[in-house]
Formats: structure tokens, sequence, C-alpha cells
DNA sequence: TGCCCATCT
DNA sequence: GTGTTAGATGGGCAG
């Protein structure tokens, strides 16, 4: 027997739209209910295997209903716009899937099932309804189905209602529903029923006399309360006329049969354009579409060009291509981990591209070509020109000549969106899916044919060709947003700087840091016995749980904090238990003991290379505001604050006969806030070459200078690196130790002083609220849609970062051209010296003892001299034998 | 994976 | 009246 499914379009869109947080695409249109429709259907394709398929829909025209009772209004409620927006579109989609639709002026979506299934019957076809409402309840017979869908959460159940799944749940027959709801009534319809008739009383009388019909044919002889009685009796009227209104009508005027209704395959073009449209693409994925393949019409033309690839038969052929590519103005190169494929594209005519993939062995093979393509002085676009750099590197070849990166321009363009991989660059940009890297050919950061050799040469070459694609448009923009400089001037040509530096790496006393750990590890023995002793058990003193389980319940210390899971355990909680029971400090020396000897003891011995070196890797594309980061390891989070802690900066050393120069700027962040905010007091101070932090304690505390105390100082220092980052009154209270009204005192004495200060906090915000977006002095940009939020905590935030981030991006600016120049210079000048680490305000060189003094005099120079503001900018030097030394 | 905690500027 | 300091990485725990 043939099936044929048929879709309650409004009422499944619905159930989506509730059931599935909300989606959107990049330009806001919403998409959830789509998307989940979609879904739900697949997944009911797939269970039911229908020979047929259609879906209904309501009209908003006036219903028969309407006409025949006055009283009859539209079902259909004020539907939000986010759902209304997503009907055309869903619509859309049914379309291109071939999905015949039915929907009628004058007649409801269940009129319209009904109708359909009663030919069906007629036919010899089995139907399966799919709805969300129990109103199609009354259709089932023994080849009608209803399947009940809810969605919660995202996730789809269904239930199969069949006549006696209908019969064992409501104990009457589904053709009774009818008659259930004219006594009962559906506020949801607009169907009155009974007045007085509930649903209990509804459901007992049908259970035991059928119908409506039956029970007025014989009222009196109705066993039930004489209440009830009475309004039966008071109600029959409004009775049958829900029963009128209740009947699904098997008779609209639609031209339907099931043979219409077949299913087709779908428009696989017309549909991947659609799902593309609306980023849909694990759907893309589960259909197994592709894109569509020649010329079609498309979002954006620059990632539409034709692509032929050739794999050179051997070196003679590959320079026969490095020949051409020499007379290209630029060509787009993608390297793979190892160089162990190599893909380069360039555009032949205006919508041609062609592309060559060198592989198998393709360092050993194409080895010249290659040098000469990646060190030569052909013009090259790359994606993450820092990561190849440093790939190169290590195979000895130094690269040159790469004019544009997609990373970094998708970076700066929009630096919080966390990563740029090309796949999602092409989706971002021009809305195409592209084959993943990570399931055709790249697994564990290495080149690995994980799919047909087609399928990996499509992906490469289609992702080197987006690098041009993407340059198109990318490179505009940036011109636009007057960030053109900024990739050209400081960004690209960091790389090269970072590149070095991870490669050159530094040097770590593996003895010293042995010795050290065992030495921690000792403490850790000790201080571990005297806490089981104290606690009178023994347990897992770094888990905040059972910790927490010790502290508060067991020994009966006070809960300063609670954290969403529990007792707040951290380290400014103990500092106020401090004095209340000895463990308590026990567990802070055992944390602190704990910290060093895991993350930096065992986690930096793990990555000395066989240099013995530590070469950490730089991140040029993560952070919001323009610093660099630093992982694997982080070299930027090494310990200074405790005497403890400093202790391993002393195995950070330099070479054989060399020394570690290492300079920082002095308040660098302070002098911009002066310079941007342009407060006179301010830029006065720094001028004159004050303690900011004893002006700034005078200030607030009502003292001469001279008369600051260390505490003083030590608040004030506190106020103004607070001030920096928007700080409250609250914390700042809980920062310096003092009450909150007293910490508010200080910072309006704060701004008395330092006006410029409080009309740029102002200003900054009301700047960003109008434009969208911060800048720093270079021009790097940060969007804040929070700014716009409804939600005061968002918004808070959004006003915060607006302050802090044209300083922190600035200092960010100042410190990478810095590092530009400490570079060039280096080499000019035919030095050994060679930068080392940069730390956001500080950078580290190793050089020969001999060229010490002239290095610290180049790192100053350079430092201070990036830029000229306001107040003075200053960089101070150290050389030593060891990190600590140097610092 | 999310949370807590610790480390840096 | 809200919750109350910017930007990071990493280890360990618990579900």
């Amino acid at each position: 027997m043939n099936k044929l499914m048929v879709i309650d379009g409004n009422s499944i869109i619905n159930r989506a739209f509730y059931g599935i947080r909300m989606l959107t695409t990049r330009d806001g249109t919403p998409t959830n209910a789509v998307y989940g429709f979609v879904n739900i259907l697949l997944k009911l394709l797939e269970e039911e295997k229908p020979e047929g398929l259609c879906v209904t829909f309501d009209r908003k025209a006036p219903t028969f209903r309407h006409l025949a009772y006055e009283g009859y209004k539209a079902q259909r409620k004020g539907m939000p716009d986010e759902l209304a927006a997503q009907l055309p579109i869903l619509k859309d989609v049914l379309s291109a899937m071939n999905i015949p639709r039915y929907e009628l002026d004058g007649w409801e979506a269940d009129d319209l099932i009904g109708t359909i299934a009663a030919r069906d019957t007629a036919e010899g076809w089995e139907t399966v309804v799919v709805t969300g409402d129990k109103d199609s309840l009354q259709l089932i017979t023994d080849t009608v189905r209803v399947k009940l869908i809810s969605t919660r959460m995202g996730q789809t159940t269904e239930r199969d209602m069949t006549p006696a799944a209908f019969q064992e749940e409501y104990g009457f027959a589904p053709i009774h529903m009818v008659d259930l709801k004219a006594l009962m009534g559906d506020s949801s319809d607009n169907i009155p029923g009974v007045k007085g008739i509930g649903e209990k009383t509804a459901l007992d009388l049908i259970r035991r006399y059928q119908s409506v019909e039956a029970i007025y044919q014989d009222l009196d002889g109705v066993e039930a309360k004489p209440a009830v009685l009475k309004k039966l009796r008071e109600g029959e009227e409004q009775a049958r006329m829900s029963y009128d209104l209740a009947t699904i009508r098997c008779e609209a005027p639609i031209d339907f049969a099931p043979e219409n209704a077949r299913r087709k395959e779908p428009d696989a073009a017309a549909l991947y354009q659609l799902l593309l449209k609306l980023e849909f693409a694990k759907l893309i994925d589960k259909l197994g579409l592709k894109a569509p393949q020649g010329e079609v019409s498309a979002p954006e033309d620059a990632a539409e060009a034709a692509c032929t690839c050739e794999t050179p038969a051997g070196p003679a052929r590959a320079a026969e291509l490095l020949a051409l590519w020499r007379e290209q103005e630029c060509v787009d190169v993608l390297a793979l981990p190892g160089l162990n494929a190599v893909c380069v594209a360039w555009r032949e005519e205006e919508r041609r591209v062609r592309a060559a993939l060198l592989r198998d062995g393709c360092l050993e093979n194409y080895g010249e070509v290659l040098r000469e393509l990646f060190a030569g002085e052909i013009s090259k676009n790359a994606h993450d020109v820092k990561t190849l750099l440093s790939r190169l590197l290590e195979r000895g070849i130094r690269g040159e000549g790469f004019v544009f990166d997609t990373a970094l321009a998708a970076y700066l363009l929009s630096p919080t969106d966390g990563s740029y991989e090309l796949e999602k660059l092409g989706l971002t940009y021009f809305k195409r899916e592209y084959l993943r890297a990570q399931e055709t050919y790249l697994a564990e950061n290495a080149f690995t044919p994980l799919a047909d050799g087609a399928a990996v040469e499509e992906a490469l070459t289609s992702h080197t060709a987006l690098i041009g694609a993407l340059k198109e448009v990318m490179a505009p923009r940036l011109e636009e947003l007057k960030m053109g400089e900024l990739l050209r001037q400081v960004e690209l040509p960091l790389c090269p700087v970072l590149a070095d530096i991870e490669h050159t790496g530094m040097l770590v006393d593996r003895e010293a840091l042995a010795a050290f750990g065992r030495m921690l590890n000792d403490r850790i023995a000790q201080v571990q016995e005297r806490i089981y002793e104290q606690a009178g058990e023994k347990f897992n003193i770094l888990s905040p749980k059972q910790l927490g389980h010790i502290l508060f319940d067991k020994m009966g210390l006070p809960p300063v904090k609670k954290t969403k899971t529990g007792y707040s355990t951290n380290a400014e909680v103990l500092e106020k238990l401090r004095w209340q029971a000895p463990i308590v400090e026990d567990v802070l020396e055992y944390r602190q003991y704990t910290k060093l000897s895991s993350t930096y003891v065992e986690g930096l011995t793990k990555v000395i290379a066989a240099d013995g070196r530590i070469h950490t890797s730089f991140q040029n594309t993560v952070t919001a505001t323009g610093r660099l980061s630093s992982a694997e390891p982080n070299l930027q989070n090494i310990p200074v604050r405790t005497e403890l802690g400093a202790e391993l900066r002393k195995m950070f050393v330099p070479g054989a006969g060399n020394v570690l120069v290492d300079a920082d700027y002095s308040q660098i962040e302070l002098r911009l806030l002066a310079h941007i905010a342009g407060d006179a007091h301010m830029i006065a101070a720094f001028r004159e070459g004050e303690d900011i932090h004893t002006i700034t304690a005078s200030q607030v505390f009502g003292v001469p200078p001279e008369l600051v105390t260390r505490q003083m100082r030590s608040a004030a220092k506190a106020v103004n690196f607070g001030i920096v980052y928007g700080i409250s009154a609250f914390s700042l209270a809980q920062d310096i130790g003092v009450t909150p009204a007293q910490a508010k005192a200080y910072m309006e004495k704060y701004f008395e002083k330092y006006a410029g200060v409080r009309a740029y906090m102002t200003d900054i915000v009301e700047q960003a609220k109008r434009n969208g977006y911060v800048s720093t002095l270079m021009g790097r940009r940060r969007w804040l849609p929070e700014l716009k939020s409804s939600n005061f905590n968002t918004r808070s935030f959004g006003e915060r970062v607006a302050l802090n981030m044209p300083i922190q991006g600035t200092a960010a600016d100042i410190i990478k051209l810095a590092m530009v120049r400490v570079h060039r210079r280096l080499k000019a000048e035919g030095l050994a010296a060679r930068l080392v680490l940069q730390v956001h305000d500080e950078l580290i060189v190793e050089c020969p003892e001999a060229e010490a003094e002239r290095v610290a005099r180049l790192l100053t120079e350079e430092m201070e001299g990036v830029v000229s503001l306001s107040v003075p900018l200053t960089a101070e030097a150290h050389a030593g034998r060891s990190w600590a030394e140097a610092h």
C-alpha cells in the first residue's frame, strides 16, 4: 500500500520556532523555525519512507467558519515577527525540495488535511498526518494515522496515534473527538462548547454515550448530576454549533490526487543556494549537496570563477609554472604543515583561476621551486602568514614577499570572532560552503589525506583560490575602514618577526628547573600531611568541592562567598579566613606549590625542545584588543609577583657568552590614558617625570606628595589601574580593602584632579554608541554590539570595553611597531642579538655580552620612538644572566 | 565540557 | 536596582 505523508505546515513551524533556540543568519534573518522544520521533515522521511509527501498551510483570509458563525475568530494568534518572517523562507525551501504545498483562502489547514486524507483513502493510499495539534485526531482511521510532534529544547519527540492508541488514551473512538470538543470547547480554536462543562465531565459523558447526538436524543436518560443535565439542556444550541465548528471538512475544493504528491528529487542547485544563504551548512552536508558545477549565479562573483587544477608531472613542469607565477601580479599559496603539500592559485583571466598542486614528497621533488616561490620576489597572498613563515623557517627557508594575509585581514575586520579558518571565511564572506580541511586533508595539524584524491584536490584548490577571492573583498573593506596601513605597516611586517622569535626560542636551565621542582614536591608533601592532620582525613585538596566540605561543613569555618556550584574557596576568600584556622594558610601554600609544580615546572619541562630551548607559539589573531597571546607554552604568564614564583625566571637564561636584555615600557597604559583623554594634570605629571601613583595619592588623600605613605601610594595605584578598566567603587573597595563609600570618595577626588579623564570616559562611551565601534591610535577597531543590548550587564560590559580597548589596543599597536623596528635595526646593524620574547609591554633580547649595552640603547630608542605623544613614552632596559636578573 | 582556580600584563 | 576590573592560557576536577 502506498503511503502519503501530509504535514500541517503552520503547526510544525510553530513547534519548531518555540522549541529551538533563536538562530539567525549573519544579516539577522531569523532561521530557527525553518531549520527545525527541515530537520523534523528529514527525520520523518527517514523513518516513514512515504511514497508521497505534501504540506498544508493556513491562509490569512477568513474561513467559511467565520462566515457561518459570527463569534468565530481566526484561531491564529498574533504571530511574532521573527516567526512570520520565516514562513516565506520555508515555502521557498519546500519549493526547492519539490514538495507540493496546499493552501486555500477560506479553508483551514485541517480541512485540507482532511480532504487529502479522504482522497488518499478513496485511492487506496495510507495517510500519515504530521501535526502538533490534537485537532486532527478525529481523522484517525485504519488507514489514517496522526503523528503528534512536540519539540522542546531542540529535541523532537513524536507519538503515533492509531485507532488503538487513541482508544487507549481517550476511552472512545477517534471520530468522537468532535463530540468531545462540542461539549468541552477549545479555547485555542474559539470553539465555545457547552457553558460550564469542562474536560472531565465531557470525557466522562463521551466515554459513556459516544456522541452529542446520542446525548440529546435522550437527554432524560442521561445519568449525570442534575447541575450537569441543566447545563446540557441550556447549552444544546452551543453544543450543536460547536460540533459543526469542530468538524473537519473533507470536501475542500483543491486539485489534489495522491499521485500529484509522489515524491520527487529536490532541485539540488536551487536548494544548495538557498540553504547556503540560510547558513545551514550542516543540512547541506546531511543532504549530500554539492556546489553546482560551472558558471552559476552566486552572491559574490569573486568566489565564483571557474578553477582548473594541474599536478605537475615533475620538477621541469614545476619550473615552467614558476616562470608563469613570476609573470603574475600575485599568486595565492596554501602550504600544509610539514610542507607536505603546497597549492598555488592564480587568475589567468577575469573569471578563470588556475591552480597547481604539489604533493607526494613535495619538498624533495620540488625543493628548488618551492624555495624560489617562498623566498623569492613573487608576491604572495596567504592565510596565516606567521604560521607559514614559522614552518618555512623550520626547513631553513626564510619566506619573503607575502603581501596579504586573509587571517590577519579577517581579524582586523572583526577581532572578536574567535577563529578564522578559511572555510569559515568562505561562508562568512561568500555564503558558500567549502569542504572542511579537518575532514579532507588535515588531522592533528598534519597533512593527512582523509578523503579520496579528488576530494583532497578539490578542497586544496578551492581553499587556495578562496584566498585570492577573499582578498578581493577584504582589501577594499580594510581601506574603507582605514586599516590598510595597520595591516601593511604593522601586522604583516610583524609576522616574520614573530616567526623568528618562535624559531629562536628561549633557553632554559633544565637542571635548575628540575631541582626547583624537587624542592616544590618536598614542600607539597609536607604541607599535604599538615592539612590532612588538621582535617582529620585525607581528601583532594585541589577539589573546591571537597575542600569546601572540609573547611565549611566539617571544620565550621564561616563561608564568605558562594559560587554557582557551592562554596567559594578562592584565594580572596581564604585570605579572609587566614586567622581563623592554620589549615587555611596551609591550603594557600599548597595551592601555590602545586600550581608552580604542575603548570610551570612540569608544563615547561614537557615543552623543552631538543635544542634545550622553549619555542612558544605567538598567536596574532586571538585577542579582542590587538595584543598578542602566547601558547604552548604560555610564556606571558611566568610568575613574578611572589618571591618563590619569581625563582622560575632564574631558569630562563641566555646561551653561553650571551646575556638577556629586558626592556619594558614604564606605565604605558596610564601614559596613553593621559594622552588619549588629553588630561592636563596627568600630562603635566608625566612631563615633569613625577611618580604618577604618588601624585595621585597626594590628591586622593589630600596630603603633600612627600607625606604619601606606601599604603597610600599602593591604594592610588589600584585606583589608577582600576580607572583604565572602568572599575566600580564596589570593586575598588574590595581591591584595596576599604568601604565602598570610601572608595567612592577616592574616585571622586581622583576625578576632581583628572577632570579630562572623566570627560574621556563619558565621551568615548557616547562616541562608541554613536559609531558602533571604538578604535586605537593606529586605527585598529573593535565593534561593540554590546552597547545596544537591553541587558544592563551586557551594556555595562560594553561601556567598560569602550574605555579600555583604545588604551590597551594602542599599547599593543605601539609595541608591535617597536618589535618590527627593533628587528629591522638589529639586522641592519649586523648584530647577533635576537628578540626572544614579548610580554605586552616588555621585550626581551638575547645577545652576546659585548652587544649588551648597544642593544639596551637600541631597544629603548626604538621603543620610545614609535610614536610622539603629548607625554613622554619611556622604556627601561637591563641586562642580566637570567630573565630574573634582567627584569 | 563547564567550572574553578591560578598565573601574567 | 541590576552586579560590580580589561585582556589572555592552562591545570585539575566532576559530570
